[in-house]
DNA sequence: CGCCTAGTTGAAGTTACTCAATATCCGTGG
DNA sequence: CCACGGATATTGAGTAACTTCAACTAGGCG
């Protein structure tokens, strides 16, 4: 098995006084901090609880059924969070990258089995542990809560996209939504990398494989994007992108 | 514009001692108490921040775009969660039965706009003085984050739906999904009460006013469940719903 | 009692899926 | 370094399914 290619950067270079967890933990915490608008003492007890976390591609975070003892954020690569049905129906429910917050759950199972797209680095809490802190500094999990309430938002969009757009429209949703994601984590450029395989993006949209491959070539001769390889895309027209699902 | 007729119970019963805030608004505290396990001051406090507020069928709490001021929680009758795009594309987010939270987002306005479909009551909480009190009291604003995670895993159970099932199943799983939703609220019998109308279910499932009327023919016709009224649906054979979805 | 809205049922038309073939990309081994 | 092999992606043709359009039925309110 072969994966697409794709590293991205911490979310905050890590400065020279890195501190004793190294660069990673340090810059996530930056992240947080940033998010979160932390006290150093909060920030102190965020990194106390952390202990940082590998993957290789294709490694296996969790799986659908077990029980939750962590919840992660995001430092490096990406990971999906697919769902598969008795019969095999395959869904993604949703891809991590860095920032993103993972096994956030209401039950005490992962709902999903959890997977990593590209090396990944996550800085791992354990629930128990997160939960006390939250108890002891509501601040953390003021934005804990919020947090959980923009994913509850962007899943109520995504509900949107499956429901009531054609495929075409929901690539383009999916592009300049991966696009913003990307953006706000320091790549500016036009170029979008894709660190998932087509199927994994069918399955996230609802569409067989053969549609998306359809739906990107359709954008392309539309002028909308340009496919300078496979894992990338370059989206040459936003606003067109956006227009398509709002008409 | 007529409704479907739905009356809701109160989810606890009112004592005698219901107190000058009423029968209802004291439900729905007991209602967060038993949920929440609060203690005696923080449902003193939530009292102290809450106003009973009541809807008339078709009445509208919210557009979408306005400022989100307040959070609700539901303690009669239903509401729904309505999205419309620009070029008129109609999308339910989701329906509010007693015992749920309203207006829950990440985002500084409302994303929805969330209608009454029968005789409606809720309790007010302004959304800064929920904060102040989530603050104050970790231990609330833990359940609400709980309550958050937990709304996050249906809207992902209805990707799942909305991505990957056939029409059939998809009306399988919302009626067990609805049913389990009104056992939970003191409703035991196969009878499970539909408040909303067919074009609403068709927008929250992602199917056409048409084919939702044939799904719920096709199950019918299996013997999975009656029809006694349009707005009413018994569950015959439970097993044969669930044992849709999973093949 | 009649109109108007909502729901059901039927026939035709699109659209995305399925099946199949080809092309391309990567990693591997010669 | 190039050639090969397997997997992934793209493209094409046919089909099934849901939507669309249309007619009909049922129920509620004036």
């Amino acid at each position: 098995m072969s994966w697409p290619p794709f590293d991205s950067p911490c979310l905050a270079p890590p400065p020279d006084d890195a501190g004793p967890l190294g660069p990673c933990l340090h810059c996530q915490v930056r992240h947080l901090a940033v998010c979160s608008a932390l006290s150093p003492e909060e920030i102190q007890a965020l990194e106390t609880a952390a202990s940082v976390q590998a993957l290789e591609p294709g490694a296996v975070l969790a799986r659908q059924g077990e029980t939750r003892r962590h919840v992660y954020t995001v430092t490096r690569g990406a990971l999906r969070l697919v769902r598969v049905s008795a019969d095999g129906r395959r869904q993604v429910a949703g891809f991590a990258l860095p920032g993103d917050f993972v096994g956030l759950s209401g039950a005490p199972t992962h709902q999903h089995d959890i997977e990593a797209l590209a090396a990944t680095e996550l800085c791992r809490f354990g629930a128990d542990a997160m939960q006390r802190l939250g108890t002891r500094y509501p601040h953390l999990q003021a934005k804990l809560l919020e947090r959980a309430c923009v994913e509850l938002d962007t899943a109520r969009e995504q509900m949107m996209s499956l429901a009531r757009m054609t495929p075409i429209e929901r690539m383009g949703d999916f592009l300049l939504r991966l696009a913003a994601r990307q953006a706000r984590a320091g790549n500016p450029g036009p170029a979008v990398a894709l660190p998932m395989p087509r199927a994994d993006i069918a399955d996230h949209l609802g569409l067989t494989v053969e549609t998306v491959s359809r739906s990107l070539t359709a954008l392309r001769t539309r002028g909308l994007i340009a496919l300078p390889g496979t894992y990338v895309v370059e989206i040459l027209d936003p606003a067109g992108l956006k227009a398509l699902e709002a008409a």
